[in-house]
RNA sequence: GCCACCUUAGCUCAGUGGUAGAGCAAUGGUUUUGUAAACCAUCGGCCGUCGGUUCAAUCCCGACAGGUGGCUCCA
């Protein structure tokens, strides 16, 4: 069979598995009314009413038991037509409300998908001549659904599936309908491919960041500071420090100069800039003595293009490139909050260019050098989606400014061999963006880099540059972010690398084990930890009165790429044989140095940002 | 914010309508160790918070807080 073929095969399995799971449900709930069951990757799910009732997880093995019952009956899965009238008539009879509006907007409209409608019109009666004559319904045994299909031929040919979990849902995403509940599956078409996606899911929850965080002494998020406030603790604080260290290293290579703005601003400032009804997450802040409105900051490019409005501005001054890693504050709902992924506290290493026109061609591909840079040195590979606009009145500015810009971001991503596609209706209100995804090591894809072009701050801010003509021009203004936010950035970099990070970034690079407690043990592995120290390792010393095993076992659990035994053979001989992390090591064969040779190449590999052991 | 579920020691987790236990960690001691867990002892909990039911609540009920999984949202 052809892949296209067992993708057909596949998306049918998955549907209907789909009307298999409402078949048990409607045998144990009798009283169910149903929403939608489509596929969605690696599965399914069906959107059931079930009125005061509630499915519970701990119902799936019922229902998986029923479920597997309508698979041994092995019935086929019949097409019938019906015509429109006549189906919704039929919908109504079967006590199916949620059909019966689905029916109606085929009727109406010609399709039932909520974004494609007209809003006000979702969901009511359809009168006058219809877009559609018939639609399909399929049936297996005793239940029927409308549905395009397709399907597999019988019941018993559905491959291998399992439950995994319930959620809450608004019909049609919208928070005035009424609420359902989601039951998703997850199905493939052998035992042996929903095994080892269900291995993939526990080897993903092994790595999560969270667990991840606290196994690690990583960050806390403390009840009493607040949910989405997390608190770094001195090892994530290395994490943090390193990577944003890296990314300003690389920001300054193109240009970019340090700026700092305070973390508290009037909120006049964001109404000038627009943003202030756009943004409803805000923090405001009661104003502590006069009649101020105050606000922590939700974003930095409001701050900055006052500093670049604060003189004036030739256009051999230009362009001008500001950044500034820094914290903002966003009042996320409460609900969307998630480990260090969604924060009310992010950081950004976030960077600001004010540029005439014609340097906007140079300034992305600047840009764009150092996002590739810095994530192949974190061994990431990276996907980019162009967010242009769509034909809403969501967007600030002129149409014309627009469209050249968005033909300038396609111009240069097709000229840096980028592999992206295209995203309308994702572009900000003030313009559009180059979004950058990168995929983890469980091939899951994470937006962390962006690159926005705006012409609508700067005229908000009436921002201006004198050209050769002594004429006053409007600059464009570059926004971009690296790492993104550092808190969502980390979230994903842990889960990438299980916390085994490599040498540049680890919070604890060397761990010196002492063999026992005598004095001169002691003194020595002291006088390594000194040396490691004096040129800028990250090394401590365990010399707790416990078996060498035991103080190995815990540089192991905390993933520290080397570690030292120091006893009587390493004080005579000035020799380490030091212990790789194992994902490190390119060899097995365990090398003995000199002590010296070793920190220095610990070092090295420190300061080249390198993956693997050079041991 | 909405729906479902969860909350017991620093961590991971048992457990009961009569106010609690293990392992690890921590602390003290014995051992002086050669590359993933030596031994003994001790400490540690208002069983998330507040109300209710009950002679009695960690356990049953409710509210709130925090978390988990979804929905929605992410300029």
């Amino acid at each position: 069979m052809s892949d296209n073929k067992l993708q057909d095969q596949l998306y049918a399995m998955r549907h209907s598995s789909a009307h298999i799971l409402a078949t048990a449900v409607q045998r144990l709930w009798p009283q169910a009314k149903f929403g939608v069951g489509p596929v969605v990757e690696n599965g399914f799910y069906y959107d059931i009413d079930l009125g005061a009732d509630k499915i519970s997880e701990e119902d799936f093995g019922r229902i998986e038991a029923e479920m597997q019952a309508v698979i041994k009956d092995n019935v086929p899965f019949e097409r019938t037509e019906k015509p429109i009238d006549e189906a919704i008539s039929w919908a109504t009879d079967a006590k199916q409300p949620y059909k019966v509006e689905l029916l109606n907007d085929l009727r109406r409209a010609g399709t039932t998908i909520a974004k494609d409608l007209n809003a006000d019109e979702l969901g009511t009666i359809a009168s006058g001549d219809s877009q559609v004559e018939n639609v399909s319904f399929y049936r297996n045994g005793d239940f029927t659904d409308l549905c395009r299909g397709p399907h597999v031929e019988t019941t018993g040919r559905v491959g291998a599936f399992k439950l995994q979990r319930v959620g809450g849902v608004y019909w049609r995403g919208k928070d005035t309908n009424p609420q359902m509940q989601r039951v998703y599956g997850v199905a493939f078409t052998t035992p042996k491919e929903l095994r080892q996606y269900l291995d993939m899911l526990v080897e993903a929850r092994k790595r999560d960041h969270r667990k991840l965080g606290q196994e690690l002494d990583l960050f806390i998020i403390s009840d009493l500071v607040g949910p989405g406030l997390p608190l770094f603790t001195p090892r994530g604080t290395v994490l943090r420090n390193e990577l944003i260290k890296y990314s300003e290293e690389l920001q300054r290579s193109v240009g970019y100069e340090a700026v700092w703005a305070p973390h508290m601003t009037r909120t006049d400032l964001y109404k000038k800039s627009g943003h202030y009804d756009k943004y409803p997450e805000r923090f405001d802040v009661s104003s502590v003595e006069s009649d101020d409105t105050f606000m922590l900051k939700p974003m930095n490019c409001p701050h900055v293009a006052q500093i670049f409005a604060s003189r004036p501005r030739s256009y051999r001054d230009m362009p001008q490139r500001y950044m500034e890693t820094t914290t903002m504050y966003r009042d996320e709902k409460s609900g969307e909050l998630h480990g260090l992924s969604r924060v009310r506290a992010l950081t950004q290493d976030d960077s600001h260019a004010f540029v005439r026109p014609d340097q906007i061609e140079a300034e992305m591909r600047g840009i764009l050098a150092i996002v590739k840079q810095m994530y192949k040195t974190l061994d990431m590979a990276l996907s980019v989606d162009l967010s242009f606009r769509d034909d809403s009145d969501n967007y600030f500015g002129d149409l014309e400014l627009w469209q050249s810009a968005q033909a300038t971001l396609e111009k240069v991503a097709q000229e840096e061999a980028l592999d992206f596609k295209i995203e309308l209706g994702e572009a900000a209100f003030y313009g559009p963006k180059i979004d950058i995804y990168v995929a983890d090591a469980l091939g899951r894809r994470w937006q962390c880099a962006t690159v926005q072009l705006d012409f609508v701050q700067p005229e908000r801010f009436e921002l201006e540059y004198t050209d050769e003509n002594g004429d006053k021009q409007r600059p464009a203004m570059v926004h971009k972010a690296i790492l993104g936010s550092i808190e969502r950035f980390l979230s994903v970099y842990i889960e990438h690398t299980a916390g085994k990070f490599p040498v540049w970034v680890a919070p604890e690079q060397i761990r010196i084990v002492t063999l026992n407690q005598e004095d001169d043990t002691v003194t020595f592995a002291e006088q390594v930890l000194q040396q490691a120290k004096a040129i800028g390792l990250r090394a401590t010393i365990d010399n707790a009165a416990e078996s060498v095993g035991k103080k190995i076992r815990a540089a192991e659990l905390f993933k520290i790429p080397y570690t030292i035994v120091l006893g009587q053979k390493e004080m005579d001989s000035g020799e380490v044989t030091p212990r790789i992390r194992k994902d490190l090591a390119v060899s097995d064969d365990a090398k003995t140095l000199g002590l010296e040779a070793f920190l220095q190449t610990v070092l090295a590999e420190s300061r080249s940002r390198t993956l693997e052991s050079t041991l």
